[in-house]
DNA sequence: CCTATTATAATCAGAATTGACTAATAAAGC
DNA sequence: GCTTTATTAGTCAATTCTGATTATAATAGG
């Protein structure tokens, strides 16, 4: 019973669906918000039904294989409700994929560091340009989860940004102080 | 192989040490970075062991019962360096867990959403205080990893007290426009 | 000295997740 | 009209993760 579960509900809620159109739906306009596998979600259905929290029944369209359609239940939406409170009202760990390494960044050569996080920056920069389309305003709640990501970007790309300097001037002065000699380029 | 693997190569990689020791030092010092449970720290270990990356050998001290004691390969050293460079130089997903709340933040009144996520800055608040304590400056990395997580705990404050004032004057708003009518309150 | 609690060290069965695969229909290309 | 590719819909075995539990030793309390 976690985000996962939430969504699930969250997207049966609105209507009754099979696992492929929730599947779908997620990959094309939630892509950003999980990264949930298409049988995690199949798993995830079973488990809802088992637990009296959606009901399936199967629907054939035209010859067709036939499909099954999941509907939540009243326990359901009791269920979606309690998590929702939970979800909203929790602070999660804020560690974003990636703080491992940083955390060892000193068993690399400060250069090659340097060339890492210059790549991890233009990623960021590249997830942050999808947010310059026009933002479609569906409801309140999912403006403010586009707002969000979109700010936790920015304050990435901010510090990555600063990081990256510092890095590079503690890089420059690390080759002044100990200066790879080069036949006299420096003397005379 | 993951962030999870990297961390646990990582702390091989320092000192040989047996199953216990790492997760009390994970338990201890990285609990902001990882929320992985002891019993995976034993299954890393044992597909490391599998893989070659790490070598076991058992040790008995006094007449404690034996331990197993892993230690990092040559090999596991080069997939150390690896999984680094791949982690370092990737922008994972930047969703904090609780986005998917947020998105069905309209299912709730608002009134009821405030609260929530009220109790969810007070939690960001509870986590910022710890980072007052003075930071031990171990190392490069570390304290890297420590600042950022300072930094994206402090924007989410900033961004949550925000939301939170827009949502408080919107709530203003409707019942000013949608007046519950105390009997005599406004008359007269 | 005996008992209760905490610390040490790990295992294991069950739950959750996912990569790989199946199988049918529809659409596109020649 | 026939073959190839894409879309629809989902299953399943293998992997990964975790809560519960075990077992011994040390320590504290009375």
């Amino acid at each position: 019973m976690n985000e996962q579960t939430l969504l699930v509900l969250g997207l049966l809620k609105a209507q009754s669906q099979h696992g492929y159109q929730i599947n779908e739906f997620i990959e094309r306009n939630l892509s950003r918000m999980t990264d949930m596998k298409k049988a995690t979600a199949y798993a995830i259905l079973e488990r809802l039904c088992k637990g009296g929290y959606v009901r399936v029944h199967t629907e054939q369209e035209g010859n067709r294989p036939v499909r099954k359609v999941y509907s939540i239940t009243h326990s359901g939406e009791e269920q979606f409700m309690a998590l929702l409170r939970i979800n909203l009202s929790t602070a999660g760990r804020m560690t974003i994929a990636g703080d491992m390494g940083l955390m060892f960044l000193d068993h690399l050569p400060l250069s090659e560091g340097l060339e890492c996080l210059t790549a991890r920056l233009k990623q960021v920069e590249v997830q942050l340009e999808a947010f310059n389309q026009p933002l479609t305003h569906e409801g309140l709640g999912v403006n403010l989860t586009l707002e969000h990501q979109h700010m936790l970007l920015q304050a990435e790309q901010v510090w990555l940004t600063a990081v990256l300097q510092r890095l590079q001037s503690e890089f420059l002065t690390m080759l002044n102080l100990k200066p790879v000699v080069v036949s006299g380029s420096l003397a005379e």
